[in-house]
DNA sequence: CGGACTTTGTGCATTCATTCACAATCGACG
DNA sequence: CGTCGATTGTGAATGAATGCACAAAGTCCG
């Protein structure tokens, strides 16, 4: 383990990323599984484990241990062979690579329930993100206390942005209010926009929008459901006329 | 996911689920999409559009056209050359594919603020879902009315399950009690289980589970918002670097 | 009825992702 | 110091997804 003696003076300062830190780039579809990784090697660091070796890891992580291999050895190689990985300095390479050694400012647009959820989300938002102001423009929500920040009026959304230097904006808002919120955001200077809204949001090029969609998953699990119990009924009419 | 293996015979030989419903199945990535088709698709009803052509609800869903169609093709070939798709029975057909057809039949356990956002989620959840009950272990929040639904005490999962044929569970609760849930869950014979809590769920093979991670999305944005700042930052440097 | 125009559905080439399987490399131990 | 068992990192093979480009198939209009 023993720190980043690899990589002098990067972590410090946010502009010294100089080294161009992952030559080729880094697989989309290994990003999207970098957080689990994380997760799971902060789980593992809590329970006092200071060494994985890639096949615990993956089983903790829900995936196949060469995926696992391949997705971090794109972002260099920092395992053992014979041992596996530290999983302090692993913690440390994979939040580099996220950009999580740095705090990104954040700001929550909607205090309802998904707002709610997320600015008390604690855990994993404090590392990496911090929650600037969460805004709301409901006048009874200004004001009160969400998590450590106070609701403000969503009027205060550019002033806000301005003041803090936010980067990451997030639409918790219902459907009809969303857009305008993002084109507001954009407007700002925001080009990044987690948006929890059910519709595809319009965007000009140059900024990044991702979306949870909380039913989406649902209707998948829908469609496997569906799928088995078709494939139940398949099989017991194949039976069925097997016989006859 | 984890749904293969389960019903030996039917998914072994391609002749027998073959043909009904989808001749060779339904591609992940395309069932994937389904759901923010058929979004787009009630949108445009709405507003009272009648015909679409591909390009058109690619757009609205925001997805290449040529992509879309073959999506589509998957289903069977429900478009007029020359025209378009009839919304509304582009509709009936996203919907029975997915197996939204049905209502099926759920249960939240965790009322907290993610649990309540879902129970009001209205919309969509009543499109192909009817949520028969939402579960706590906090006596102080038994009772309360949720969306159209009584919050009811943990302690009753089993028999609400068994009551109301439960088909798909939601977890919604803090990580530390999401597993022992989920284990009910899955003894009590549901085998559909959407995770929102940050772990990810050990279970026995046939049960399929999904995950909405509030925080996994925003970790790659700020990926992606690093990466465009280095970016930036090496331009710069290189540019110096050609002067000096 | 025929030709111009529109839009679907899909074969094909290409890119991206997963998985396998093993040589290279490490720590441990006698 | 050499051998042994463990584990990584990665070439190469396979599989999945994307996007292009166009023939097939429809409408519409004169």
């Amino acid at each position: 383990m023993s720190s980043a003696a690899e990589f002098p003076g990067s972590e410090a300062e946010p502009g010294n990323l100089a080294d161009r830190p992952y030559p080729g780039g880094i697989p989309d579809a290994t990003v999207a599984r970098l957080p689990v990784y994380l997760r799971a090697l902060y789980a593992l660091a809590e329970r006092g484990v200071t060494t994985v070796a890639s096949d615990e890891l993956a089983r903790s992580a829900g995936v196949n241990s060469a995926k696992l291999r391949k997705d971090l050895s794109h972002l260099g190689s920092y395992g053992i062979r014979g041992v596996g990985y530290d999983v302090e300095y692993l913690v440390y390479q994979v939040s580099r690579a996220l950009g999580l050694t740095q705090r990104w400012p954040v700001v929550i647009i909607g205090a309802g329930n998904l707002g709610r959820a997320l600015a008390n989300y604690g855990g994993f938002l404090n590392r990496g993100f911090r929650i600037e102001a969460v805004l709301d423009s409901d006048p009874s929500l200004v004001g009160r206390k969400l998590g450590s920040v106070i609701v403000r009026h969503v009027s205060e959304l550019e002033a806000l942005v301005a003041e803090h230097g936010i980067a990451i904006g997030v639409i918790a808002v219902p459907a009809g209010a969303a857009q305008a919120m993002c084109d507001r955001l954009v407007a700002t200077g925001v080009t990044s926009i987690l948006n929890f809204a059910p519709l595809v949001l319009n965007v000009p090029g140059g900024v990044d929008v991702r979306k949870v969609d909380l039913s989406i998953e649902l209707q998948i699990l829908a469609f496997h459901a569906q799928r088995r119990s078709t494939a139940r009924f398949v099989q017991a009419t194949d039976r069925a006329a097997a016989e006859a």
